[in-house]
Order: structure tokens, then sequence, then C-alpha cells
DNA sequence: CGCAAAAGTTAGGCTGGCCGAAGATTTCGC
DNA sequence: GCGAAATCTTCGGCCAGCCTAACTTTTGCG
């Protein structure tokens, strides 16, 4: 658990006003319930208990903004974020938007242990001392002709088979 | 999302009812609220819902057993807990009480399109075609001296810096 | 058998999150 | 500068999960 003593929910509400502040906006309570898909009442609340930890300011009907607590924490999701989706995406080859809603719930899981390894391992594949730097393409091109054979396979060896997506 | 329309909860009573009958013993409420960390009376919730839903057959009192669809459950979540655990601690290299803890975390919410493709990366990584099948080796090599490498370098350039465990 | 211990359930209460409705505040256009 | 629209908050209510306390059923031992 990547223990920062917040639950999912927080952690979201934290990354995404750091989004919409990285993108150049005054983040407001309506803009954060649009991003997270939730209501304004919802929001209001989370960041009662937000301020309640120090991690946003935020006085009634005014602006919202963190307190540098709550911006490492944020950063702290968003670099979890970013690492997940990169290896999702370039590693696995996962389609970009299933990678970004997996890796938008995986981050709010993942120890800090298993982030470093993760990171060092991408570090590795794209030094890769084994062929010119390109072990990913490998893979992918690989797992492209293996899934061609197996739905070749899967196809002459018949049957309604459940959807295998 | 691993979409089987369950909560994370759920999948956790339903795995764990399986794990108990494939070790050969009759699962028992008091022993799913043992292995869950919870109370009777969670686990008696629990199991009403998911008799509801028809993943398990239990009548007060009685014995509590998968039904097929239960079962089919069960094993989908099971095998995406040893799919990451493998992942995490054969390749990543991370240390098994943490890689059971990930894991046992990230099989709620990992996609069934991004688990094919790490069961399709796992089985690269064991094929591959680089060097003699042992890139994993080389990563975990790799990593430990790179990881030597970054404590000294912090350690030299001094300061009582955070921990970063 | 008969009764205590173990196992299980029901009842009530708590927290985290969400919602809609309704009321408060701020902003903006005229 | 005032009123309507937009924004925001407060208030109840809901569901998932968990707990403790108290009650019921089953088990098993003398």
């Amino acid at each position: 658990m990547s223990d920062d003593g917040l639950t999912p929910n927080m952690e979201m509400y934290l990354k995404v006003i750091l989004e919409i502040s990285n993108g150049g906006s005054e983040p407001r309570v309506k803009m954060i319930a649009e991003r997270l898909g939730v209501t304004m009442p919802s929001v209001s609340g989370a960041l009662a208990q937000l301020r309640g930890k120090g991690l946003v300011g935020h006085n009634p009907y005014g602006k919202v903004n963190l307190t540098e607590e709550g911006r490492d924490l944020a950063i702290q999701v968003k670099d979890r974020n970013d690492l997940l989706f990169r290896f999702l995406s370039e590693v696995l080859g996962v389609a970009e938007e299933t990678a970004k809603e997996d890796a938008c719930a995986l981050e709010h899981v993942v120890s800090r242990k298993t982030f470093n390894r993760l990171q060092l391992f991408l570090e590795f594949l794209h030094v890769c001392p084994l062929g010119p730097g390109d072990m990913i393409g490998q893979f992918i091109s690989w797992a492209r002709e293996t899934d061609g054979k197996r739905a070749e396979l899967a196809e002459r060896s018949n049957e309604g088979q459940v959807n295998a997506n």
C-alpha cells in the first residue's frame, strides 16, 4: 500500500487539484467535481477533510490551493500514475485508454518499494544491455505474433467460446 | 478495472473461501473471518450479499460453499493475484512480503486487458530471444549495482535525507 | 442425555463516500 | 448597483463495510 494515510479518494482529490493548477487554472469546486465525476457537495466535503489534515487551504466560497504538504503528496500520486502509465502503455503495450484507467486505479495501491523497483525496471529496459536498446519492441512484436497464432488456434478449435477480450 | 461487478472486498471473500477449500478444509465463518482479519458478523453480512448474488451457497448455521459462478470468479481473482505476485517478485525482485501485499491490493484493480498483456509479457521474458533466457537475472543484478551506486552517491552528498526506503 | 463452550446471527452504531434538495454567497450583465 | 445566474455549502439520506453487544444454534464432553 502506498501509505500516506490517505484513502484512494482523497488522493484523487489532491491529484486533480494539482493537475488543474498545473494546467494554469484556479482550481474551483465545480471544476474538481467535473473532473472526478462527482457532485459539488462531495467536493465540499472532501475539501473540508483535506483542510482538516492541512493538505489544502480553502475557506468557504474561497479559493482552493494545496499546502506544501498537500502538494508533495499530490506529486507523489502523480508520479506513481505517470510511472504506471508508462509501464502499461510503453512496455506492456496496453491501449492508451485502458492504460490511463488502470494507472489511475493502481496509483493508489502500489507500495513505495514496488514503485522504486518498477522505476528501476523501466530505466533498465531503456538502457538494456541486451539487444540494441529495444527489448520492448521485441516484446511488442513477439506479442503480436503470439496473439495472432492463438487467435487462429482458438478459431480453428471452433466453439462459441466466451469473449476472450 | 477488473469488472466482475464486485467490490474489492467481495472479491476477497470469494478468494479466501476458495483458498480454504483448496486447502482441504470446510470453509467456516470463523476461519474466513480470521483470514481476512475481520469479525464474524462482517463475514455473515458479506455471505448474505454473496448468497444474494448467487455466488455462494450458505444457509444459516450451515456450510459455506462456492457456486459454480462464484468459483469461477474466485479463480479469476486468484489468477490475477498469482500473476501479479510472480511479476512483482520474480521480475521486479520485490521482497516476498511486499509482493504478497501489493499483489493482494492490485488484484482487484487490474483490467482484463492489462492482465492479458502482463501474462504475455511474463511468457516473453522466459522465452526471451535476447540473451539466453535470462533477461530477468540481468535486470536484477543491474538493479543491485545501480541501487548500490545511488546509495553511495546519496551517502557522499551527505545530509540527513528522508528515509528513502 | 444435558449443559457449557464454540460458532453463528441479528441489532445497532460508526465512518467514508456519494447523492439531491434547498439555502447562502459571489459574480456578472445591464 | 441590483437582480439573475453561477457557484458553493449545508442538510438529510443512502450504501458499503466494519465493529461490539447480545442472542441463537450447534457441538461435544462428562
